[in-house]
DNA sequence: ACTAAGAATGATATGCATTATCATTAGTAT
DNA sequence: ATACTAATGATAATGCATATCATTCTTAGT
């Protein structure tokens, strides 16, 4: 069980917070999504998360962590990022700063990198072009240092 | 009928090499496909291009285009550029460098840049993590001069 | 604690884009 | 012209995401 905690917040605390505000309920098999969310390395798939959910609770259903880790998105805990043309990957974003993604075409392992330049430069680039950027997408293929 | 040529050699030129070098033949099809893939404005799907064909020759078949589209990327003529979570979309790539997008929530809107200091940074934060760069994909999203 | 209201779950069906299959058509070399 | 076989086009299959709906469970109110 990891608890990473910024201003006094789990982020259990914030999706209880965006539950109750929305009118929603708490549920075991949230909980448990959560959890494994959490817990699990990033950047999973659906059916990663659902394999590790099954194992504790085989009567977990896939549409249900499909609906939470949507949900997780709406709360702001996660974000869903699509690399090529395979399933959706969801990332955790509690505690997590913005950073952008070299990914292996080998071993498929995802490097997390942040440049302040080139955000810098992106903003000016879309400036230039009389274009509000709202959000960004930066991946760079390649070989890892293992797989190069 | 549009004809850029590059080294005496158009478009159409540089398919019917890549089919005689494959053993590949040359079809009615094959010649529409590509006719009809340089005039339509880039970025198109494959349900955008089949409909352009389907008014000259209601005959052709989904798949067809589908296949061809696919063996122009195989040439080198094309390239598949898969944007949020939509359909496959197709640029020409003859003619072309290489470029990054900005793309309008609202209207759909696609607008080509380069940035060569955003190119070379990138290079650069590649390097810094040990990772061999093949290709990448940068795609700013947000409204352009119209829908802002 | 009991109950009513309705949100959530999980099995299954549906939608949609992509890709495979296969009988038929048509391009190419001889 | 013929034989060979690649290409086509209709259709089926696949893969993933999402919708549906009967049943279960959470929660607020009594
Ligand atoms: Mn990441
Ligand atoms: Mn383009
Ligand atoms: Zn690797
Ligand atoms: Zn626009």
């Amino acid at each position: 069980m990891i608890s990473i905690i910024i201003m006094n917040k789990t982020a259990a605390d914030i999706f209880d917070e965006y539950l109750a505000a929305k009118g929603l309920r708490q549920t075991n098999q949230r909980r448990q999504i959560l959890d494994a969310f959490i817990s699990v390395k990033s950047h999973c798939t659906i059916a990663d998360l659902y394999d590790v959910l099954k194992k504790k609770d085989p009567s977990i259903g896939f549409a249900t962590v499909h609906r939470n880790l949507r949900l997780l998105c709406e709360a702001g805990l996660a974000q869903e990022i699509k690399i090529g043309s395979g399933k959706a990957r969801f990332e955790l974003t509690f505690g997590q700063s913005h950073h952008d993604h070299l990914i292996c075409l080998k071993c498929g392992k995802f490097i997390e990198v942040f440049d302040m330049q080139i955000e810098r430069l992106q903003e000016k680039l879309a400036e230039a072009n009389d274009f509000l950027p709202r959000k960004h997408k930066l991946e760079i293929y390649g070989y890892c240092r293992q797989c190069r």
